[in-house]
DNA sequence: TTATAATATGAATAAACGTTCACGTTACTT
DNA sequence: AAGTAACGTGAACGTTTATTCATATTATAA
């Protein structure tokens, strides 16, 4: 049973895309704030100012709008490491600073930290997802490393994987819920963590 | 402004407390399913067959259920973790044995894993004060092994405590997401998970 | 300037929602 | 066996929900 995923559809009028971008700005103000299921499509209406039949436009329904969101953020998130750990030399420097950009983005959007946080009950498909690409991705990389002699060979990528996920994800929450958070405090909580990994998962060069 | 949260009424006989669990247990499944904001009163009403006024005989209203499963599942794994560190001599084989014992809750409890998941779109103060209340525990314990030598005394505690809850959180991540896991399989992730905390948490010894 | 596809409107519908309450039943203490 | 607090009931309430659609307006290519 191949269940389709509601979609969306975009403008082609300047005017149409000005409308299309208001409800998406609301969606993520609205959707941070309440969550996917504590929003009524009503309300995204309501505070983007436009007609009830106007939502429906662009958006098949709430959950269309939700993985336009996670769409959006998980290409955003990507590319913001991606440009983070160009300059690189070792995969020690990658990590580090993949790291602190990818703190440094949730500093910045703490709403895409809620809105993948939540999508494991909008879809669990959508959050699995998510999760797997990024230790396919992960695991594809650390390979490499391994053959280069940089990271240690003798533990199981996967796990490393979801072990790196859970501490950025992990020390992002600690960043969230420091109201004073700031540059500063990412680059020491980034030395910190580096410390760790420096020793359990890299090879003494 | 102190908000004050809505609570649940405890059944005093025997006929009334069958039917306070049977909420209780519609709770745990339904939450568990579609979540929290995915889960209507009316639902929990009907799949627990019992009359509508019953409920809220027990409960101001969802919320009031909410709390107290996340109560319950706190001093559920609390406890299963504490017994399981009972016998560890070490640091290293108390962080082991909890490990274990977190991965093997998540994967016969995923309702709890994913109710926590969720709460910060509940009650964001209850999902805060939750790994915050962790967080807490974690450095208190890790200073007493800092000062008895087998916790490397050169990282930020704190980082470590959200390192370390990350961590578990997320290979309890890898193991939902495997539906064939069983013990073996947690045994497998906890050993991988440990060659990278010894060499990179613990000093030589 | 005109043709027309794109965009916008909001009243209307039906279903689901949370909650109350007056009344009936049951278990347990004395 | 009687008295009573505890427990259980479900019809009825007003509210909010998602969605449709006939109609009106607007931008832009030709």
């Amino acid at each position: 049973m191949a269940v389709t995923n509601p979609t969306y559809r975009l403008p082609k009028r300047a005017d149409g895309k000005k409308t299309f971008n208001k409800i998406v700005e609301t969606g993520q103000t609205l959707f941070s704030k309440f969550g996917f299921h504590g929003t009524s499509i009503n309300e995204v209406i309501a505070n983007a100012e436009i007609a009830t039949g106007t939502f429906y436009l662009y958006f098949d329904d709430k959950k269309a709008l939700y993985l336009y969101l996670i769409q959006k953020y998980g290409s955003e998130i990507r590319t913001t490491i991606r440009d983070a750990i160009k300059g690189a030399k070792t995969r020690y420097e990658e990590e580090k600073q993949g790291l602190k950009a990818f703190l440094l983005y949730a500093m910045n959007n703490p709403i895409a930290y809620r809105i993948f946080w939540e999508s494991i009950y909008v879809d669990l498909d959508v959050f699995k997802n998510y999760y797997q690409d990024f230790a396919v991705n992960y695991i594809k990389n650390l390979q490499k490393w391994v053959k280069a002699g940089e990271v240690r060979p003798d533990i199981d990528l996967e796990t490393m994987a979801y072990i790196l996920m859970g501490i950025s994800n992990f020390v992002g929450l600690q960043v969230l819920f420091d109201e004073k958070a700031n540059a500063d405090t990412i680059d020491f909580i980034t030395e910190e963590s580096m410390k760790l990994l420096k020793d359990g998962m890299f090879t003494k060069q």
